[in-house]
DNA sequence: GTTGTATATATGAAAATCCATATATATAGT
DNA sequence: ACTATATATATGGATTTTCATATATACAAC
């Protein structure tokens, strides 16, 4: 993965907020729908962007799917990732500091 | 600025490339034209993208107008352009290698 | 266990929007 | 006049969004 390819899958709000979400841990299409207040084929769609890209895993629990960050993504990656996730816009996203919300709303 | 319009900016090779080589110092718009071998109008309009979001500063030296990054950036975003500068695809770009040129070239 | 229904997710296709590029032209400095 | 840089316009292409529909699982009721 160059460092151009990275920004632009970053360069989107949906994908940029949904990958900073999964830093907590896992989450399924139905968190982000509602933690961003998007439609669902929506999220799906960008979703599927960065699974293509390698950046995230799916897996499958129950009728859910469950996204996360790749195990096997390169330290700069991660930092990059890390560094953005610490910094004071995202400190001040009231988006992701909601808990995770899949088990009471899905 | 946010994270996410950070990402946009760096989301095209012309913005981040240029960005990275203004981490060594103040360039012209002719040494980007060469290093990046772009046409002087695309070159331009990057830069002035890069400008209009107060990414980074202009300084007129005679004919030539230098672009360095800007001095007041939050610490996220240098410390974001660092650590891309720093990755290995930035260390496996040739064009960040070169010399200034402009003293020779322009 | 089969049928019906509800929920979760994915995707094809069309529409809308955005972005980058090229060409031509303008401006500023020497 | 010449060089360096900026901008306007038009265009093509890529990206995003939406709608409709498909698939997959879960859960009942029978």
């Amino acid at each position: 993965m160059t460092h151009l390819e990275l920004m632009k899958l970053l360069a989107d709000d949906t994908r940029l907020t949904s990958i900073l979400m999964m830093m907590s841990g896992p989450r399924c299409v139905c968190d982000l729908m509602t933690a961003l207040d998007l439609s669902q084929p929506k999220v799906s769609r960008h979703l599927a962007i960065l699974r293509d890209a390698s950046l995230v895993n799916t897996e499958r629990r129950g009728q859910w799917v469950y996204y996360s960050l790749a195990t096997d993504l390169p330290d700069w990656v991660l930092n990059t990732i890390e560094l953005l996730l610490q910094s004071p816009p995202a400190q001040d996203d009231q988006r992701l500091h909601q808990l995770p919300s899949c088990q009471t709303e899905c």
